[in-house]
DNA sequence: CGTCAGTGCGCAATCGTATGCGCAAATTGC
DNA sequence: GCAATTTGCGCATACGATTGCGCACTGACG
């Protein structure tokens, strides 16, 4: 059994009250300087350890944080990764740890709101679509919520610049001449994504290049091959300047090439967005833009420290995404 | 204010401990027909949600299970991405969530410790390194642990059989007649890695080739390059197989190679480890070993679980592991 | 009519800590 | 020497739940 503050207070003969006083250095509480050091002194000799969940319950602060997201752990979410290390970064800072939520399978929407409402943490980080359920219940309960690297409807959040991003490829791609032009999303939906998509439909619109010349194409995630082999199968009309929505479609679409020898940067310019890929593996270096995610994560811990203790915080941060130039544009 | 259980026994004039019984489906204590409806009723009507916090605290159980490492998650890191995603499958099947704790700059070795037994978690999976002291604290004290991926002194473990995979590298680089070899470990300790050290000493040795014939290179994580390279400056007696001990790093030697138009496998053979690094990278097909770490983690939850639960569980569990044939060796 | 089982529910302690308030003893001030 | 203050600490309650035990009432049965 671990040892209580009132084992404390039995072995000395003092009240629960005094002990928990002394070691919580309340001021205002006047004791005997010996008194105090004889209950630090038993304190360590016992190896006393106050207990977590009494002081939270009592307290109304966990200091945990949670993170809820829609999407897998896994070697294929390399974002998730910067992600997670950020946010234990920032954590890390502000004395917080970090609670992962893992949704069983036949939970319902109420059990996962539950889980995330039931007092076991301060506040929570979401990184999911704009149309899951669980924004609007969230946005519209008590939680301090901080949205990473996409915005949600009604919930501050931290992003990328994105339209910038995209607007520095395009700018690149342009000015090298290439013509025909295709943009590569996932069948998912990402605000973050769908701004970059935006931003380059836009783009490409205003300076006058033909609908029938700038594809959007929406690849599956766990089989991108298919539509990869299909739109290079095309002879003709082929595009000729691939903007990839992440580094990782990038580069299977570079490897798709690569098996058909169709020459890149020649035939074909390939661009990703991410940038934090190993530069080390064994592959030609991608022009991509680098988003800083884990100095989003950071952030994002910053402001949902400030809202938890009651401040405002903004609506959406942006933070500035710089330019990687390859040899693939 | 969140409803609590005495808000809904004061709107029905009950005592709040009927309202937790009928709650909690309590069998032995009889209540009305009717009362149980009423209160079922206005539980939903108020959206009540049990505190967590208290029910921890009483019952003396969190359903939370906690991950402590001393790695960092980032996109370097896949291996712990793998894991992750195969403790949130783990923990799901069990309705448990998982804390990861946050170590802060200048924590002291007993600020650990006290963090990791604080009550806030049922049990906790630990992957670090054999002579990390928090090993023998924890093998100490009352907690469930569950080691993974790498065995830890008085610590039940979740494995994969390295040696079995290293045998099976070595008998194929043999059988290819490659005779002059190397073995790149990490600069940093990791039981597994030593495991497939040794074993790759062993097996050369038991087959006669001489010690100079046999070297092993400790390859820093952050600046791979300078080894390698200083490997592959080697004229004469350059090593012709290299066994890396993880994929990443066979990555990097694969781009050295590459740079110095060193052709793989004629001139030099390249073997790595780990096996879940997505194949559609742009980069040859890797000859490695696949170690199942979302198995591994899964395992392991299913262990912790019945640890938790009281049951004696077995020292070491070694999952196997299977030759991934690619074209560099 | 007394008893006994069964029904329906509440009292109160407990988990371990935090904290407002009060009270006795010691000290000070005049 | 008596009041006023200060020192040093404890009582009691709260946080929100779980749970052993007991009590009152009802109906049945002999």
């Amino acid at each position: 059994m671990p040892v209580t503050a009132r084992d404390i207070a039995r072995e000395l003969g003092l009240s629960q009250s005094t002990v928990s006083r002394i070691l919580n250095g309340d001021e205002r509480h006047r004791v005997s300087v010996q008194t105090r050091e004889r209950i630090l002194a038993t304190a360590r000799r016992l190896d006393y350890q106050p207990n977590a969940l009494a002081q939270s319950l009592r307290r109304g602060r966990t200091n945990i944080v949670g993170l809820y997201t829609n999407h897998r752990y896994d070697a294929r979410n390399d974002f998730l990764a910067e992600i997670l290390g950020g946010l234990q970064l920032g954590c890390a800072c502000h004395h917080l740890d970090l609670l992962l939520h893992c949704g069983y399978a036949g939970r319902t929407l109420d059990d996962t709101f539950n889980a995330l409402r039931d007092g076991r943490m301060d506040g929570l980080f979401l990184h999911t679509a704009p149309d899951d359920p669980l924004v609007a219940r969230l946005s519209a309960s008590e939680m301090h919520v901080v949205a990473l690297a996409d915005a949600l409807p009604n919930l501050p959040a931290v992003t990328c610049d994105d339209a910038d991003g995209m607007r520095q490829i395009i700018d690149e791609t342009q000015a090298r001449g290439y013509r025909r032009f295709a943009f590569l999303a996932p069948q998912f939906v990402l605000a973050s994504v769908e701004r970059r998509r935006e931003t380059w439909e836009r783009i490409l619109r205003e300076q006058g290049v033909p609908p029938d010349a700038a594809r959007v194409l929406r690849v599956p995630i766990e089989d991108a091959n298919t539509v990869l082999e299909e739109l290079l199968a095309e002879r003709d009309d082929r595009p000729t300047a691939v903007a990839c929505w992440n580094d990782r479609t990038a580069y299977s679409l570079l490897r798709a090439c690569a098996e058909r020898s169709i020459r890149v940067p020649e035939e074909i310019a390939v661009t990703g967005f991410d940038g934090f890929l190993d530069d080390k593996l064994p592959a030609r270096r991608l022009t991509t833009v680098h988003c800083p995610w884990v100095d989003v994560a950071v952030q994002a811990v910053e402001l949902l420290v400030r809202g938890i203790g009651g401040e405002a915080i903004p609506a959406e941060t942006m933070l500035p995404v710089t330019l990687l130039s390859g040899d693939t544009l």
